[in-house]
DNA sequence: ATGAAAGCGCTAACAT
DNA sequence: ATGTTAGCGCTTTCAT
């Protein structure tokens, strides 16, 4: 590879002039520019970035943790961040974490390794000590689509969303029904806590044996898996609401393999409004995460973050929508 | 963040002491070494990877080029290659590109910024001037999914493929079929060269501008764009073939939508068999590209070059398989 | 077994 | 306007 000093030998010149060319700084004889720009040109010369790094201790990099199933609800909300945190210059670095406290250490240590100027979570981490050795690293951090202690965050209120999605299949005249969650996020309790809340306003009893299924992670693979545990405890309900639309997805596989027809026999509602809900078959009635305004405003915050080094702006709870589509409609009879 | 300075200063050793002691060389007194570990633990110390790499002129990190859009086949590819790169010990960098000539050109410019000790490459550049620029800097690479001039890849047989897909409708009896595929991607061009073959190899005449849609992405949305232009020229068709199931999944909704049974009115078929299709209702006949293989051969083949510095396997075709599920059957009548 | 010195590619402060 | 020097954090000779 061509070097800063590969170029200053060709022209005869300092490898600090060349630098100064290469960052447009002034003070820099136009024709010694000239030259220097073509040569740079012919040759392909670009500047090392780990060099440069080095020396300025500033990335212009943001590191993005995400879970390394890396689910169609992570992409779409990854494609949002990304998009504005170009628009004010970063690139990104992902950093993948498995649901294993092993990797979540090794997740802390190649962040460390990396000279990073921001962190962003798309994939919650629920270690204190993780945390706390960000805060140590004076690196700045804001998690998307979850709480975190002591840093600011980004998203909707999990537990009225789930209580509205729940609350439609009850005005529809629903009163069986079951939920499918995911266990290991925080948003999988607090969409939980939702349910319960809307059925007890509702006067029925919060029965989390009967009327709950978790499962270990939010893809179409375990929403069949706890469709099924749900089916062979009794077969007694008229509506499922999934935590997730991937669990949903899964979920309604399983009903129409068994012969149920949605929404006729079974209502299903899901969670987040990933881009194929709206193509399936039946179209999935859902809540509606706000994708690009989360991801417009982390990477805002962020990036204010960094420039003030002050934690601006903790908690930003945004609106979500009820999407009511072709899942849902009233129960049998 | 505390630097191997710090430390060495704690102890009152040299930096170099601690380097063996974090590399795990011989030759150090074993009392120290303790010393040493146990300070690094306490302060949390890790190596900071872009000096360590510019020294090393080695970064064990290999450079992913993606598409912006990075699509649901991507991350499913995508997610093998890095499982296996993972295996080898490397990490993995993601480049992504749009599908503009300046994009190209800035992808290049940040893969030469960067340390890494490899590219592969899962979306297609077909600039020859990027694979120039790339055997200059005497990076390996590997393409997946598609051919390259002058380097590894990693592929199935596109052409065969959409030959088999297209000679299974022509098998169940249909006779007036559609394609929509999508343009700027070799692949597409492969595939309609299949398509063609087959409905040759059946005595039925080419005609492109009737039998063809090619549209500019390969998403669900353009799916649908296409179905509605196919379906603007005449109804007189019994079986569509996707190029992608992504754009199956689109042009199955807008059939729908119309009043289209599947398969009783209009058969589908796609290609690539991501995971979602066998979760659609109803569930996409397609062709399996063997995603774990390809995954698992990139990786190899990638980690060989860079350690051999020498290209092998120019050309690797693999296996692909039909898969023939519920969303065709013999045409109506 | 350990430390001193040099250097990876770059930029910035300081001279001139 | 330009070059020289130092140093970012690390590893690796080369001495000792």
């Amino acid at each position: 590879m061509v070097s800063i000093k590969d170029i200053a030998k060709q022209v005869g010149m300092s490898p600090s002039t060349v630098s100064r060319v290469v960052n447009g700084k002034k003070h820099v004889n136009s024709e010694k520019r000239e030259q220097i720009l073509k040569l740079i040109k012919e040759t392909g010369y670009v500047p090392n970035q780990a060099a440069r790094n080095m020396v300025l201790r500033r990335s212009f990099t943001v590191g993005i943790v995400l879970t390394d199933t890396f689910n169609i609800f992570q992409r779409q909300l990854f494609s949002f961040v990304e998009r504005h945190l170009n628009s004010f210059g970063y690139n990104t670095h992902f950093f993948f974490v498995k649901f294993e406290q092993v990797s979540e250490e090794e997740c802390l240590i190649k962040l460390k390794a990396e000279t990073l100027d921001g962190i962003i979570m798309i994939h919650e981490i629920r270690n204190p000590v993780f945390y706390d050795s960000v805060r140590k690293m004076e690196l700045p951090l804001v998690t998307a689509t979850f709480n975190s202690p002591d840093f600011p965050s980004i998203h909707v209120c999990e537990e009225d969303a789930a209580y509205d999605a729940v609350d439609h299949l009850l005005k529809l005249g629903h009163r069986k029904i079951r939920m499918i969650s995911s266990n290991g996020l925080s948003c999988g309790s607090q969409r939980a806590e939702g349910f319960f809340r809307a059925l007890e306003a509702a006067g029925i009893k919060r029965n989390p044996d009967e009327q709950t299924i978790f499962v270990r992670q939010d893809t179409a693979e375990f929403g069949m898996y706890g469709m099924r545990e749900l089916l062979l405890r009794n077969r007694d309900f008229s509506a499922i609401f999934a935590a997730t639309d991937e669990l949903a997805i899964g979920a309604m596989r399983v009903l129409k393999d068994k012969g149920f027809r949605i929404p006729e026999d079974v209502s299903v509602v899901g969670f987040d409004d990933i881009e194929i809900s709206d193509y399936f078959m039946p179209r999935l009635t859902t809540i509606r995460q706000p994708f690009s305004e989360i991801g417009e405003r982390t990477a805002l915050l962020l990036h204010k973050y960094i420039n003030s080094g002050e934690r601006v702006e903790m908690d930003t709870v945004l609106p979500y929508e009820l999407i009511i589509r072709e899942s849902t409609c009233a129960p049998p009879r």
